[in-house]
DNA sequence: TCTCTCGTGTACTATATCGTACATAAAGAG
DNA sequence: CTCTTTATGTACGATATAGTACACGAGAGA
């Protein structure tokens, strides 16, 4: 039982990766790796959270549905988090509609169990707290970019920030799909990425979209983009950073082409 | 039901009223009820958090802050919660600024002595995660709003949540204050605020903002009110519904019978 | 191969909001 | 009371995005 921690199944999953071998012990008999699906809906809005996804270069979008029909994302999770938070927080019920945006797969896991192992305390319950920390530091800055910033800086933004997530420059993402993200329409999203394309910043064929200068797309987007990279980056790297990342950006770290988004080692 | 219990200041704050009689004596010592000016400034963006606070009838703003000058609302705290919750989660610096909208008082404690305590699990870690998810809730309809609603719907939905919070329908707020808000110039929001005001459902003078007609201010407002306000009632009732009234605007309760809501079917 | 569907390119008007500037009125200071 | 500051009212061109509509072409299926 002692060679448990090398028995794990290999996962990008910072919040799976970073639990003691005695948690993992214990969630292991629950944990179940599922293959996801593009467009999958782990959680319709206001469905019952009945288990957490915990992505391993799978990109989850995190849906706002206006009564007027219209969609905007507010948030983002990836291999740095967890999809079902709302459970471990207290409500069983998901707010938000929640999507499978690229795939390759997760780990899976009642929501109970998860819940029942966060109340111990420990590692688990320090990951997934500093995780909640980011995922409210995204999504305000979400708020604040939508108030902000024109459709082609949230666009790039978006890109990159999936990227961060699914780890492949090459997204299988349509002009339509990426409207319903923004919140714009989908002739503003043709116009924004014609121009990102006209820069040399990505190219893109009938639904699918790669990005061919990633440090030119990350001076091209907003400021937003920064912050939220700075508290990923804390997140992901495990590091007890405190949030010192968080703000007090000033453009100078992306002019310098400091971002490896490949930190796996 | 205890003596001790009676023995407690008396304060609007839920997080604080929540405690059982042991966890509010061993806070206690650390407790120091103060009073709060309007603008005050708790934390500045990226300052270390030092101390958390328990708003009475306060309400307190964050906001993001960009690196053009502008700044966004983000979110909002009042006695539903606490500000300074960044630390608990994990992260020693506020990512936002935090400012005393609207002042009647607030409570304070060392921030290391409530997060010594929220490990110990108990009502207070169950109350402070049940907060936590209603204020990224808020935060996320805030981002979508944001992005989805004129500045009258918004700016109707920002007096509604500034009373629900301060308990009075008197604010005293100028039009420069809420363009800040807003995050929309200064003239955007007095040509709103005229709308509201050539409606009836306001009336304001330099410096203080009235709601004359509550119900129609509710109407005016765009569904993101009633979503937020769901969850608040959720949080501030004590009842541990688990979300259900997030989305689900039609399960509306009036705890404290701040008003009545009139059901938009 | 042909056909049909879907993703994309483009155009045009309408509208909300911006940026800016300036006028006016209310509150406070002396 | 007068002066000064501050909050609000208003205007006007500029701009971003909405709403809508239609054409084109790539790729999938028959």
């Amino acid at each position: 039982m002692s060679v448990n921690e090398n028995a794990r199944p290999p996962t990008e999953n910072r919040i799976l990766n970073a639990l003691s071998g005695e948690e993992y012990e214990r969630l292991a008999p629950h944990l179940e790796f599922i293959s996801t699906n593009h467009g999958q809906i782990l959680y319709q809005t206001n469905q019952e959270i009945d288990y957490v996804y915990f992505p391993d270069k799978t990109m989850i979008s995190l849906v706002s549905q206006m009564s007027d029909g219209g969609s905007v994302e507010v948030g983002i999770v990836g291999f740095e988090g967890m999809a079902g938070l709302p459970f471990v927080l207290g409500v069983e019920k998901s707010p938000h509609e929640t999507m499978v945006q690229i795939h390759d797969g997760a780990a899976r896991m009642p929501a109970h169990v998860l819940r029942e192992e966060f109340k111990r305390g420990g590692i688990l319950q320090e990951a997934l707290l500093r995780y909640t920390q980011s995922l409210l530091l995204l999504t305000s800055q979400v708020a604040a970019c939508n108030r902000a910033h024109s459709v082609e800086e949230r666009l790039a933004r978006w890109l990159l920030m999936s990227q961060d997530r699914c780890l492949s420059p090459d997204l299988p993402l349509t002009h339509e799909f990426l409207s319903m993200m923004l919140g714009v329409r989908r002739a503003g999203v043709t116009v924004a990425a014609l121009a990102l394309q006209a820069e040399g910043l990505i190219h893109y064929t009938r639904g699918r979209i790669q990005i061919t200068n990633r440090e030119g797309l990350e001076e091209y987007a907003c400021e937003c983009y920064a912050m939220v990279k700075a508290e990923f980056d804390c997140v992901t790297s495990g590091t007890e950073n405190a949030g010192g990342g968080q703000n007090g950006i000033d453009k100078q770290k992306h002019a310098t082409g400091v971002h490896e988004h490949s930190d796996p080692d």
